[in-house]
DNA sequence: CCGGGTTGCTAATCCGTATTAGCATCCGGT
DNA sequence: ACCGGATGCTAATACGGATTAGCAACCCGG
């Protein structure tokens, strides 16, 4: 006799159809409002059911709905590298925001797969009991992804579209033309008179990594000829210490370099302060152009002359192409799953002619 | 004879247990380590079906995971305050980064409900179709937070956790304490000699805001008694246009008041602005305390005297806090399901002693 | 050689929803 | 009166995994 224990169970359709006198297919019709062919429901039964429904302010399980094969409007969201060191924040941030954004225009959730345990220095999306499934669709977000993983994503035919340009074959993302940003800002110091450069890059295979690259080697290339591209003085010793950065500018210096191509804001930073207080003159007697954007919109930006890529619309972008992809109603063709963005440059103050121009 | 005709389906149980020779119900026993009375696996078997499950790199659905009645540890993430309009965002961002950092530490996924739409000017999360199911329990962020919603999510029994003090029966939170904050701030114009305040505050009921109205009155009433805090000039302009902030400002002075409380940075950043336009010294002439934080940590943050509030230690603890009520080893006791952070004073360059203290 | 316990596994059921086959019932026509 | 077709609904099943009752085989003691 104890009927007390009646657990106040969640509500579900078949509480409804309880409810309604009718069965739970019924109430399922009507939620979905199937109209057609079989299971045509009149009026007077579905005005009976939808009073019900709205009485008990009935939600359905998501979970039911997607083991039913239905979509759920939900949109993971990857980060190769942790989001959360202060350094990678500045990088994710727009980036969030961005996709954020576009969620809520339509009226998608996020699903962050924060949990993601790190194997060898990156994330991994695909470990044991990831909850990836349960997105209708996932973005990746990250310099470098392991191919292998997208791969498997590609053969699983599991939608997703990255953030940044890859090379992996049937991967659908859109990205940022570095190469044209990075080609423009050489051209510009090229323009000025500038002919040696030093480039302090990063040591990456990161795809957004060597279209700057090849931005930069393929401008020199087109202006002076392969004897201008092979001056290109190449030092991977973007974010090394300051002793090993101190060394790089000495030789840049003593092999003529005017110019500084930097690949990231932050070291760009430090150069010039190291510069300063070497006594070198930035940009009179040393230039310096920046590839990567500034950390914050504001404060201490340098007012470089960089790139300054449009992170967030970036985000935007692959957001809405998810959801395209996802849409059984727009079929997208096959020229619109990969996506280029143009990259604008900031003109800023630390790029003027070379001193021995004149 | 069209055995070509074998869509690559997602690997299940079922498949696993085909592969192995078991039924599925051994490969859910082999997966969930049930060694206990009923269904018992021997090692050979055990091995069996691992082996299978590694070479099919099979990953459980976390909806029907869910379905079964099992966690996902999947974090929902809810704000009020739609968080991408930019003025939110410098609100939000130091919250949605003590999550993450929380979340990433319990191995948990977040699942951000940007979808809810936006009804009567705030967010609703209790919206037809919303997807708070998928997720094991909730953490709600905003200034003011809808009381019928949150009795709902009570009744229901959905486990969820505040981040700000809430007023509602039954309902956890982590909190700031802004009343000390703001007494102590207050107490230290006191200290210097202040006798005559402006209160600029914002219109609201939301909890934070009558607990930093209460720390500011208390004070008053404690150093001065009930006159002190009866002269008070309660001003519920902040966020106003300029010509509102400016008449507001010529009030205060008129009547006699030496220093301005201010609720928001933003709003006692343009108070400073207005003052230098009208000739006012600030500090000199008229002080300045802030009761919100900075909005960005570095750039111009002023360098107001006001509080800190540590905001991401806040949305830290209410991770970790939901974490623990969702743990079923862990019964938090109930004087835990609250808790408050004191809120530190940064001394800040804006207070000083009134001219006439001579 | 029989009874009772243990071991190793599976069949069946549940979770909440969507979908489909198909069973009554009624209506109109002949 | 009987038949074909439309109408209104439900029973059954699928989705993938967890759980439990219980079957079959074996072991051991008497």
């Amino acid at each position: 006799m104890t009927t007390s224990q009646t657990p106040p169970r969640r509500i579900t359709q078949r509480r409804i159809a309880e409810l309604a006198g009718v069965s739970q297919a019924t109430v399922s019709l009507v939620l979905n409002d199937k109209a057609d062919g079989a299971g045509r429901i009149p009026e007077e039964t579905r005005d009976r059911v939808l009073q019900v429904l709205r009485e008990t302010g009935y939600v359905a399980d998501p979970a039911a709905r997607r083991l039913a094969g239905l979509g759920n409007k939900i949109l993971g969201v990857f980060t190769y590298e942790p989001a959360f060191p202060t350094e990678s924040q500045d990088f994710y941030a727009p980036l969030l925001s961005g996709i954020e954004e576009a969620a809520e225009e339509l009226g998608c959730d996020l699903l962050l797969f924060t949990s993601a345990p790190v194997v060898d220095g990156t994330r991994r999306l695909l470990h044991e009991n990831n909850r990836l499934r349960l997105a209708d669709g996932c973005l990746l977000l990250g310099v470098e992804m392991d191919p292998v993983e997208l791969e498997r994503l590609v053969a699983d035919g599991f939608p997703f579209v990255a953030v940044g340009r890859r090379e992996v074959e049937g991967v659908p993302y859109v990205a940022i033309d570095y190469a044209q940003g990075a080609a423009e800002l050489v051209g510009r110091a090229w323009d000025l008179g500038h002919r040696r450069f030093a480039y302090v890059h990063v040591d990456s295979t990161g795809e957004s990594v060597m279209d700057r690259r090849a931005g930069v080697v393929g401008e020199l290339e087109r202006r002076g000829g392969p004897v201008a591209a092979a001056e290109l003085l190449a030092m991977p010793v973007d974010g090394a210490d300051d002793a090993a950065l101190r060394s790089a500018l000495d030789e840049a210096r003593a092999a003529g370099a005017t110019v500084l191509v930097v690949e990231t804001h932050e070291t760009a930073v430090r150069l010039r302060a190291l510069a300063a207080a070497a006594g070198i003159d930035v940009p009179g007697t040393l230039s310096l152009i920046v590839l990567g954007d500034a950390a914050r919109a504001n404060g201490d930006s340098g007012d470089f002359t960089r790139l300054s890529p449009p992170r967030s619309a970036l985000a935007s972008a692959a957001t809405t192409l998810l959801a395209r992809i996802l849409d059984p109603h727009d079929d997208v063709p096959d020229d619109e799953l990969r996506q280029t963005l143009a990259c604008p440059v900031m003109a800023g103050a630390t790029l003027v002619a070379p001193e021995d121009a004149a």
